[in-house]
DNA sequence: CTGTTAGCGCTTTCAT
DNA sequence: ATGAAAGCGCTAACAG
């Protein structure tokens, strides 16, 4: 004999009212009365009765759940978003219904399309899906805002970072600080986050200190990479006295390296990167980073959704932009 | 005029064949021409129809997702969980339902309630969350594994830390070192993780070190928390020449309180924690701690659950027990 | 192979 | 204030 989970079809017979008097009476509406109240509630007492919210949200056309679909990027950058996420689903009673992506955008839109009917608005941050992507595949009428990529139109905000105007004060920190030699470790080849690191940097590199031809070394966001980074600065130097790696996972792996080999930081080689996530302040040296306040970017982007949620008909919000502030600590020596 | 997404009876309607054919068609059952396929998957094309899976749940009565219950303690141990839940989750296609607790039992309960009817199992890391209030508030026939408290019986599951164990070897460790007055920082009160690590502390340095009223200094597992006991051992030392926090996060805030202090660790003093978590590595003195390889719990529940919801009527699965290993860093000195 | 019918569990008009 | 009935979007017998 199984026992399934008690329906509201079971609470009204227990109580011996209709299943609509049931319902309103679990609901707290208005017209019942006090007596018949009472019952249901003994009745769903009971019978350890508990709403199937699937079944609820069908009805209401709603699921009081937020999707998230993101890429499967490891390091606390995304656990950070998440986490400004949740501090405002979580404060509007919402649930988040997560969805990493392991791989490429037919991925991507396997995930967006998985959130169909089971979400009230999606948060999309995944690399490379832009505009033109998200038109494409998102379900017709789905509130969405996307992170990282500038998005106008229809019922879908976005939020980017400054990354030009954050490469650009990295750069004039480090020439202010006497370095002249900058090289640069990028992330990887399609993501918008890291090309726009990469044309500020160049950009202030040539203006500031009239480098022409930087190195730039290829990365890919992950502390391995930034390892190789360093390793490929110790076989090589060329002349080398400042690394931008453009994020702190980067940063950190080639920090590293970097003192592994035997390189004094920041004296003869300055390390700095970008996000500030937590551990940026833990290594030694401490790193100096643009920092982005992850967190509350999630927390921003869900106040979005929020917005388009509540008034679907309203025009797109406008695309916000978060300018990431320099946070100077050793990894760089002091300026003058 | 606002166009809502298609659904499968717009497809049938445009395709000119019943509903039920559209479905058999989009799903891939064998009875169907090629042709009526054809026509249908065209009609859905042109729609672009998204299916709706909250509806597809109630129907099938599956959800394809997973539900995880955990507490909103900051820090990289619960990212670390979810990275390795997700792994084991997103290559069976399942989704991730998140429901972050910020407080008490009484949110426990209603968080476990909010899943019903949205998950085919759940995961359940809250502390204080043990086999009565799980049998208490678990919606009937739902699968669930609990992480972090033994449990037993009917369709549930558990997997534990070897709290106790862990400490010990860690005591064992730092007597091995020569460290002779070893301080605990403790975890939250209520805690069964930082409780199964104080009684193995307690009982190690009294059995290795003949210790029977060793410091015991109050923290929540929070980075400010090992600050905070860090500084209290600059104000009045006692004789503390080793500290063992209940898990890595303080350890790190009493490593930057220490050091600040004019503290050389491990000469000075040692300190150790527990966990493991990525930041362990990076801090400076890198810690000694115990290593719990986290995502592989995460995962490991994760499969638990899978076969408790492949098979429902299974006797429930004896508990797992995961063993912590030593690691060796620079923040205890060698041994000898 | 295809269409008709009956639900999944819930909320909500619409009568009474 | 209450109940009967319709329906959210989908799948699964059951007939044809």
């Amino acid at each position: 004999m199984k026992r399934a989970t008690a329906t509201i079809r079971d609470v009204a017979r227990e109580a011996e009212v209709s299943v609509a008097s049931a319902s309103r009476a679990l609901n707290g509406h208005a017209n019942v009365t006090t007596k018949t109240r009472d019952r249901v509630v003994a009745a769903a007492e009971k019978l350890a009765y508990v709403p199937h919210l699937g079944a609820r949200s069908l009805t209401m056309a709603r699921t009081n759940t937020i999707g998230v679909v993101l890429p499967d990027l490891f390091g606390e950058f995304f656990s950070e978003v998440i986490r400004g996420i949740d501090r405002g689903a979580h404060a509007d009673g919402l649930q988040l219904l997560l969805s990493n992506m392991h791989g490429d955008a037919g991925q991507t839109t396997q995930a967006i399309r998985a959130m169909r009917g089971r979400v009230d608005g999606l948060l999309v941050m995944s690399p490379g899906v832009d505009a033109a992507f998200l038109s494409a595949n998102l379900p017709v009428g789905l509130p969405a805002v996307v992170l990282g990529s500038p998005f106008e139109g229809e019922a879908h905000g976005s939020i980017t970072i400054d990354n030009d105007g954050g490469a650009r004060a990295m750069v004039a920190h480090l020439a202010g600080c006497g370095y002249r030699r900058i090289a640069m470790i990028s992330g990887p080849a399609g993501n918008g986050d890291s090309q726009g690191r990469c044309v500020g940097f160049r950009a202030a590199v040539a203006e500031l200190l009239g480098d022409r031809d930087p190195v730039i070394l290829p990365g890919d966001f992950t502390e391995e990479a930034g390892h190789a980074a360093g390793a490929a600065i110790l076989r090589d130097r060329r002349g080398i006295d400042a690394v931008f790696a453009a994020n702190d996972m980067m940063a950190v792996g080639c920090l590293a390296a970097l003192s592994a080999g035997g390189i004094v930081v920041p004296d003869q080689i300055a390390v700095t990167g970008f996000d500030d996530i937590p551990v940026a302040r833990h290594v030694h040296p401490p790193l100096t980073t643009m920092r982005v306040h992850i967190a509350d970017m999630g927390t921003r982007a869900y106040d979005m959704l929020k917005a388009l949620i509540a008034d679907p008909q309203a025009p797109g919000p406008p695309p916000q932009t978060v300018e990431p502030t320099l946070v100077v600590r050793q990894s760089t020596r002091q300026p003058g």
